[in-house]
DNA sequence: ATTGAAAGTTAGAGCGTTTAACTTTTATAC
DNA sequence: GTATAAAAGTTAAACGCTCTAACTTTCAAT
């Protein structure tokens, strides 16, 4: 027993044991705190205990460890839109309007994170992972629309409607990190503005 | 006279003459061409013909060699937009729609530029010329709005309306040319969607 | 004509990613 | 169990880019 868990230790302090999953957390974390653009491998190594060239020994560049963080980021940005939904009823209007207010939330909150998902990063973004977990984000906000229209007898591809309502979700998110309202409309109150242009752009009155 | 213009030319040799322009036209074009993330100033002293030392004589970083470049675009998308209203009718639907897919048809035609101005780079956007530009732009479109309601006797402040419309289509572009659209619905016609969303959030019937 | 400021130049420091060559552990096959 | 190949580290250094320091050339003003 004692031989055994001695060597674990020696293991470890040679072989890290899980380089890989430390070196993604670390740069989740780092990427949350300080933004893509300044994220370092050399820092997350840093943080992870090993040298800088480590991490070549388990990803082609420093882009696969983004793309390794962006499926994360996307699971769990879908997590928060069925929380949101799971609390305002699905298929109803305010269930989708919720859904819009959690996107511009996550942004929001994770700016960083949020850029990263849907900026120009044609490499990350052509990863298997990330384009499986984005549609798989976005194909639960086609569901409630389809379930919505089917409940409210409304005519119209649910498909369509869901990429009206996420372009304008993705515009506010946008603006409103990127400080654009800011210098235009000071103070903005971006939840309402959502709140009043669901219905619009689901077509139906309030 | 001979004199003259021969001194010119030795001028030219070694004092530049008009080398700050000269780079943010290099620039501009550069960033057009491969993207401001590719720009590299030492690029633009290649295309200049001088040193990779002799910019910082003129500006005090990278930064603000592209601090010219987005009050350059902003002035564009300005002229852009007004042409656009221009010929369709100002304060009209169908104006405000133009000037709509103006803003998504420069992003499509410039996206490098179109980043830049609207990405994250809070020292270009703090620059004073680059947000008077900016205010100006979003200018034209509240006044168009505030055209349209009243001829038509919309109630409803033009500024909050113009927002919600510049939301919108800023989606629109910012999925557009990142390739966003493109994972979920191949072939999405974006103008189309443009021409029947202005409607809607201008709160009228078509 | 002189001379100080403006606008160039060359050289190199500093920083991050990535590769090459080498070392230590681990796992397998006998 | 031990030999040995593969896996996972390490160090050292090359490369590419921005920006600074120190020096030079040209311009403009007296």
């Amino acid at each position: 027993m004692k031989v055994q868990s001695e060597t674990v230790r020696l293991k470890a302090a040679y072989h890290h044991g899980g380089l890989r999953e430390a070196l993604i957390a670390a740069a989740f974390q780092l990427i949350c705190e300080y933004g893509a653009e300044h994220f370092k491998v050399a820092d997350a190594c840093r943080l992870a205990g090993v040298s800088t060239a480590a991490p070549y020994k388990h990803f082609r560049d420093r882009d696969e460890i983004l793309e390794a963080v962006v499926s994360l980021a996307f699971a769990v940005m879908t997590e928060k839109s069925m929380a949101a939904v799971a609390a305002h009823g699905a298929g109803t209007l305010k269930g989708i309007a919720a859904m819009g207010e959690a996107y511009v939330d996550f942004a929001i909150q994770q700016p960083p994170l949020f850029r990263l998902m849907f900026g120009q990063h044609p490499d990350i973004k052509a990863a298997e992972r990330v384009t499986e977990e984005g549609r798989a984000c976005f194909g639960k906000v086609i569901e409630q629309v389809a379930l919505f229209c089917a409940n409210n007898d409304i005519a119209g591809d649910a498909t369509e409607i869901a990429v009206r309502l996420w372009t304008f979700v993705h515009g506010a998110a946008s603006l409103m990190i990127d400080g654009d309202y800011d210098k235009v409309v000071p103070d903005f109150d971006v939840k309402r503005m959502i709140r009043e242009a669901t219905p619009m752009l689901l077509n139906v009155r309030e």
